[in-house]
DNA sequence: GAGTGTGAAGTGATTCACAGCT
DNA sequence: AGCTGTGAATCACTTCACACTC
């Protein structure tokens, strides 16, 4: 075990591998390789070796890794041992939809606060029953309720000021979909969801198809997108 | 100008360029350096200049970049002078979401099918006034429309046959929000939009807040999240 | 024999630094 | 003087290969 600095391209896999073990656990299945685990997601043995000792040495040496032992350290390591509260910021379509998304609200992840600028939104209903309210009711919602992941789905040109409000409230981690570059004060970390890049680089495919070169495409399964930029 | 083999990373961040180049060219600015965008997006400005330099020699020396001829460049090589159809297949909150949600159907991509397995679904029409249609009529819709890209928005179970579906019939770029790796044939692109793992990705900083190191969150804008893997 | 944990090597991406053009 | 284009240097990530344990 180290301590050096896990890079968050370790982290990604982390949960990727926890999705693995699960389904793994689902199904009785008692141990693991990670040869094993590579091969479901051409991965490289290795590096699903490395990614683990960063955090412990949770294998047995000619024998493999205990699922459910595992799954436990994986959850611990990931933080999923405690719900998390949620707050989305901006219910135009994309908003909306993932207020009503289950794989949202499912799990570790907690829908609580719904929240628009837009006078004719305000008390309408998702499906789950929530009430939309106004942003200036946020940053109470914020502290009073201990949501620690604000997801912002705003244009544009509102997302830095909603970034500025929450992170003034206390919130330390933001998940993105707003196609802007946010910059974050240290402590904050920014996850970006850029559904115009991922189709650009799509258009870009389909116009340059020499740029296929398989070996490439091989390794960059899993490469994360876009994390948040602290200033300086 | 070379003729190595582009990264994703480049590709990707050259979206970010014309995006920034679309708003300076709307504020009448004429032209542009290399410096001035990277401060924009905290991006050394060497790079900058070599992601373009893959491409030719936009610039000119001692005055940097004309906004439009570069704006007109970067969409050529994005391949943004034609409009690419578009297909989503499952129409449950995701599906229905990105449906509705306007930055997809606007500018260079425009959705022309729906498509799910549930009979229920079957007629019902988004805002935009479309009806979900069977899967069964998929490939031929592809086929007839000329649908280039497919969005996938199944249940995790239901993805790699929706996959094989469309690749058969002769799609080579896919969009996949499912919470799966999928193994694509060589020559098909497989861009994931994985929101479990970004959500885990900000439970794990939460829970570990020594991660935070600046210079790596700097360092970790832009990174591309998750391309296909081709079998092999 | 099988499979982990890990230094060392290899590969790829970013940044530096500067020659060369305007 | 200012800024591009690019080889060289640096840094980060992945893969190899093997000592070690069960």
């Amino acid at each position: 075990m180290k301590t050096e600095k896990i890079s968050e391209l370790t982290t990604n896999r982390l949960s990727v591998y926890l999705r693995c073990l699960n389904e793994l656990a689902a199904s009785g299945v008692e141990a693991v390789s990670s040869k094993t685990m590579a091969e479901q997601f051409n991965l490289n043995s290795a590096q699903i070796r490395k990614d683990l000792a960063y955090f412990g040495e949770f294998g047995v040496r000619g024998v493999g890794y205990n699922v459910e032992e595992l799954r436990r350290q994986l959850i611990e390591i990931l933080g999923l041992t405690v719900k998390r509260k949620v707050a989305i910021v901006g219910l135009g379509n994309l908003g909306t939809a993932l207020a009503n998304y289950h794989g949202f609200s499912q799990g570790n992840f907690e829908v609580v606060g719904l929240f628009d600028d837009d006078p004719a939104k305000l008390g309408n209903r998702t499906r789950a029953g929530l009430r939309i309210q106004s942003t200036q009711a946020l940053t109470d919602a914020i502290r009073r309720e201990g949501i620690e992941i604000v997801v912002i789905a705003v244009p544009a040109n509102a997302a830095e000021r909603v970034l500025e409000q929450v992170t003034e409230a206390g919130v330390r981690a933001v998940l993105n979909f707003a196609p802007v570059h946010l910059a974050a004060k240290p402590g904050v970390k920014v996850k970006n969801v850029d559904l115009t890049i991922s189709l650009e680089s799509l258009s870009y495919f389909l116009a340059n198809p020499s740029s296929e070169a398989i070996n490439i495409v091989d390794r960059e399964f899993l490469r994360h997108e876009a994390a948040a930029g602290a200033a300086k």
